[in-house]
DNA sequence: CAACCAACTGAGACTGACTTGCAATAGCCG
DNA sequence: CGGCTATTGCAAGTCAGTCTCAGTTGGTTG
């Protein structure tokens, strides 16, 4: 029972684990990249630029839009943090797990369903073989 | 010699055509409708409302961004258009087909390949059984 | 074939999702 | 502690559409 048994091991553990990341890119671990860590690492599932800025976390301190686009954006680069684009509306962030999952788009209820990227292996093979085109389900996901 | 044999059948034959449907269902064919037809009929693969505002077919008479949109969203409607999201960028339009072409997009080159449905059955059976996902790459392509 | 009227058009304002410029601020390495 | 420079916060800008509204026009009808 020390943890949510479901969510697959991240990319980086903890917050202290990306500040060395950050450091040893040049970066800086500041008070508003920190929200946003603390707001992904609060959400259970793929977030908006929006509802990080309007901070979802237990804290609920707003911050400023355009900074937390730039600090996901960084994060991204340093690979700690990922994104997807679920049909219109805005694009949507968690932190990179290991296992690079993809995602499933239901196009009638919007909801987003996360797949180990694994178990869309046997699929992307037959993409492969018919079509040769190497698909990834994991920025722009299966819609249906 | 007829035809340029590799464009399947359209869902509609001409703007002939289309005009019936369009006043079937209350509708009109006017000038600036006809500008957007013509310039889909001209196009080989799907293009941008910009790009069919700013009159890309021979005569070049570039009309009202806003009128293209809606005559899209009409004629779309009426199943004579379809529209694909190609990642990031404008969505783009093209006639609609009687096969239900999908597509692969390129994330290298950003190319759009067009794939007649009925090639990307067999992949649409295996998500549906290993996933229980009815996937569609009509509107929203396999990226890869 | 003329008149009528709802379906359109065109111009501009507006929205949502970002992106960029810039002066002020603040991590962090020494 | 000091200083260098990454980062912030705000405002303004961009891109892809969407909406409002007054004026126009297909095409059906009298």
């Amino acid at each position: 029972m020390t943890a949510p048994a479901h969510t697959p091991p991240l990319a980086f553990d903890d917050v202290e684990d990306i500040a060395a990341a950050l450091r040893r890119a040049g970066g800086r671990l500041t008070a508003a990249r920190r929200l946003v860590l603390e707001a992904l690492f609060a959400a259970s599932a793929p977030i908006t630029a929006e509802q990080i800025a309007s901070g979802l976390g237990a804290h609920a301190i707003p911050s400023d839009l355009a900074t937390v686009y730039r600090n996901l954006e960084r994060l991204e680069a340093l690979g700690v943090v990922r994104h997807v684009h679920a049909g219109h509306g805005p694009g949507r962030y968690a932190l990179a797990d290991q296992q690079g999952t993809e995602y499933l788009a239901c196009d009638r209820c919007g909801k987003l369903t996360a797949v180990p990227a694994h178990r869309l292996d046997a699929i992307r093979a037959q993409i492969r073989d018919e079509l040769g085109h190497h698909a990834r389900f994991s920025h722009f996901p299966i819609h249906g």
